[in-house]
DNA sequence: CTGTATCCACCTTGATACTG
DNA sequence: CAGTATCAAGGTGGATACAG
């Protein structure tokens, strides 16, 4: 039939699509530090606190990879000692509407699964 | 500052909640799964077929997960063989505009990085 | 057709110690 | 402060064989 397969492109199209995307947002972090620059510059050690549970290996593991696909921008301070400060690039911004979204939507999930189970 | 400590909360709240999301929706598959559900009912093979590169384990192992988290409602048909279908919960559509988002996004994000490298 | 069980290679991550 | 190096442990996922 004619629109099932138009839908079976669509569909095939959509999954390799978000599948790209989950290449460079996927691993375990990166989603909740691009969410924590979404508030603004913030530096390793305040991003080291608000990401809770995250090693500074990682850390700079997440940001590296980021900064190079280009989601974050990485500022050295000529600071006594170093200081070094991550944002968002513009083109990130696109991304963060949509960060925001899957935050709204976990609160909701979490109240959800706690009125199911009780406490 | 009060802005600052306002800011530094909120923060908090939504990197958590975003973490709460990824908890629920990480992993490698899920995204792609749900991507592909979001299309119409699927039965086990179809989904096998459109999730590029999943294979069965996997694929019995995060729709099993995702049944759990109330994402996807599972039926099984009495046929000869049997067959199962799987399909979203209403409760799961919320979540789909966030992943057409992430597909649009991710697109969007390929071509970047083609016409940066080029080819 | 729709799974499950097992085995195993690989990858990811955390802890710790260390550098500039 | 902002990382890097190394090691060990556990998790993740693929292949295969098998079951209902």
């Amino acid at each position: 039939m004619e629109v099932q397969h138009h839908n079976h492109q669509a569909c095939y199209k959509r999954v390799m699509a978000v599948h790209d995307t989950m290449d460079v947002l996927g691993g375990k972090w990166k989603i909740s530090i691009l969410s924590s620059l979404g508030f603004g510059k913030k530096r390793y050690s305040e991003i080291l606190k608000e990401v809770n549970g995250i090693s500074g290996k990682m850390l700079s593991r997440e940001l590296k990879d980021m900064e190079m696909n280009l989601l974050i921008k990485r500022t050295v301070l000529e600071t006594q000692p170093v200081t070094v400060q991550y944002e968002l690039t513009e083109y990130c911004e696109n991304l963060m509407p949509i960060i925001f979204s899957l935050a709204e939507w976990g609160t909701a999930h979490r109240q959800r699964v706690l009125a199911k189970w009780g406490r």
